[in-house]
DNA sequence: TCCTTATTTAGAATTATTCCAAATCTTGAC
DNA sequence: GTCAAGATTTGGAATAATTCTAAATAAGGA
């Protein structure tokens, strides 16, 4: 599910212009947030993107981090996902995909989708922003031990 | 977004089976919240159905109320759906469809889907159990505002 | 460099959900 | 119908997730 390292320079390289088109400023929480996403990319959840954030930034706080999340969301450079009751979780993968979820383990994987949004109905009037699409069951793994 | 009076009754009916084929009881618990989900379809949340619960049975906690959402779930009379940050919400229509959700005033409303899962791609090993789709963008009104 | 304004910070406050132990039901056997 | 066993409910406390607040700091333009 890693990106090729061109492939994440040029992510970071476009934090700055991202956030400036957003109407955000560009700091270094955010930048510290965003490698956070970028690095590993297992959905975490924003109190885990804190405990790694701390590791390079030790200062930063619980609120920074969630702004950071909310202003790389608001400019198109993550998405927030919402699995279960609890706790959401960030993933810098912008391509449509949908996200495969064990409800046993609580493992997520990405799946990229063959068409976008093509499929679905479209209501009158309704201004698509973006699709969530989760699948919801057992991984492998679970599924082998039942 | 109603279903006529003579399928809900049937939804009433089924109630005490889908129990107990879920391994649990029936309760009166179960039946008022049950009672709430079909009263008004409009995706509330645990404790929007906590507040509405407690109009016909006063004494009801908030804890029952979780649990007999969940049993609800469980037996697969009810869907919990993840729209937002926040509380879930649920819903109790099984057919297959998918939730239109508008980012600016919280509004949702269930849409048929055509095809089921069809289109879904198929990991290898992975036992789907539900998909929860959801769209987010503006409705009608809301898109007009702006 | 200075000013304006966005952002960060720590901690308090709020919201959502889960946990707990005691009391109360539901169900099946008799 | 009565009883016992075990599931469920209750109210309240505990925990988790998120938002708010006011003061301090940092970013970007003039």
């Amino acid at each position: 599910m890693r990106m090729n390292p061109a492939a994440e320079n040029n992510d970071r390289q476009q934090l700055g212009e991202r956030l400036n088109a957003g109407g955000f400023r560009f700091t270094s929480q955010r930048r510290c947030v965003y490698d956070v996403l970028l690095n590993k990319r297992d959905h975490p959840t924003a109190d885990e993107v804190f405990m790694r954030a701390k590791k390079g930034m030790p200062e930063i706080s619980h609120a920074t981090v969630y702004n950071c999340l909310d202003a790389l969301v608001e400019c198109g450079l993550a998405r927030q996902v919402h699995l279960q009751r609890g706790a959401a979780r960030f993933c810098p993968n912008m391509e449509e995909h949908c996200h495969y979820y064990c409800d046993a383990c609580g493992e997520v994987f990405d799946v990229t989708l063959p068409a976008d949004g093509a499929m679905m109905p479209k209501p009158r009037g309704f201004k698509v922003d973006h699709y969530d699409i989760a699948v919801h069951g057992l991984c492998a793994a679970c599924a082998k031990k039942k």
